[in-house]
DNA sequence: CCTACCGATCGGTAGG
DNA sequence: CCTACCGATCGGTAGG
């Protein structure tokens, strides 16, 4: 468990809009430290290296996604299981916009072995909705001609939300998340509850 | 029109190969000269400045979008339009697959000037999505909710492909492309002509 | 958290 | 296309 200091969350706050927008290897750690209005190498009393930054970034991510998943349990039949696994996608990615940004952008600037442990847990977390679906199509409530592909066609739309998300938007992420839910349950094949 | 030397098409392949995995700042221009196998200030006998390698890229990419669009022509009804739309994308990201995930994760690192070109071709190239499915509606091919949102959710399918898409792939495009392509119909509401 | 500094490397250029 | 170099800036550190 890692203590994190308000002035450390700043700084995290600070790589995460600044990342988001230039990516790790467009923001120097003089950026970050004009952001938070201290000189450059002062930053290294809360951080050991620049990579730091972004592993953090992208491991509260994938914890967070995790998260969202693990708390919807497994009593749920195939479809209400995805419409949730779905929408907890994409409220994370609402809520942590920036961050998930980073985490979909700039993984692969962290090193070998730390891109490694997001791959797999990438994969893991990936995993989930093709059993979902899988077990939708062995109940016979999903009919696609290749659960696999209709993974990664569901998992393409909740990835792709970080790109389109605005802060400022007054669309409340309730009803984009329902109606994404709703599109991609006769996508599948499944009748939408309410329609 | 700018002539393209055989050595100038070498120097942008390398460019897209690099800048897709390491990111434009990622990737110095030693780098690119190391591919080459020439010193790093070589490269200047071919470029002005460095920029100008992602510019070339992704300008090139936003034509081959569309052009590809421009082939589809206007005399199909919108679902055919649609389906035409959606291949010739993602056929386009399978053609270009380096160029094109340099296109969609580095053009933000584009002068501000060339970044509101591309930004301007690309809202007008997703505009033409929006009016097919628009048209659809309004012909009651169609049924949803918002077609605002069911542009977005179309277009998120086919911009993320480049994610997932492997060079080495033994899978055929065209297979992937009906499949998401029968999918995308099904969540439109449109039933898919061989089912 | 600051001052002052480190070696390394960056994009780019001059002259051949 | 090479050699040799430019000023600027990079991530990071020492000592206070």
């Amino acid at each position: 468990m890692v203590t994190i200091t308000d002035r450390r969350m700043e700084l995290l706050t600070a790589a995460g809009t600044l990342f988001s927008r230039w990516g790790y290897h467009g923001t120097t750690v003089r950026d970050l430290a004009k952001e938070l209005d201290v000189q450059g190498g002062s930053l290294y009393a809360h951080i050991a290296a620049k990579e730091d930054l972004l592993w953090e970034i992208v491991d509260r991510v994938a914890a967070r996604f995790q998260e969202g998943a693990d708390a919807i349990g497994e009593s749920l039949g195939p479809r209400e299981r995805l419409e949730a696994l779905m929408t907890a996608h994409l409220e994370t990615v609402a809520a942590e916009l920036h961050f998930a940004t980073v985490f979909f952008n700039e993984w692969q600037c962290l090193s070998e072995k730390r891109r490694a442990r997001i791959a797999q847990r990438r994969d893991e977390y990936e995993a989930m909705f093709r059993r979902t679906i899988d077990q939708g199509v062995r109940q016979g409530i999903f009919k696609v001609e290749s659960p696999k592909f209709a993974a990664i066609y569901v998992l393409s739309v909740l990835n792709w939300s970080y790109q389109w998300f605005k802060p400022t938007a007054s669309l409340p992420i309730e009803g984009v998340a329902k109606q994404f839910v709703a599109l991609t349950l006769r996508a599948l094949g499944a009748q939408a509850k309410n329609t």
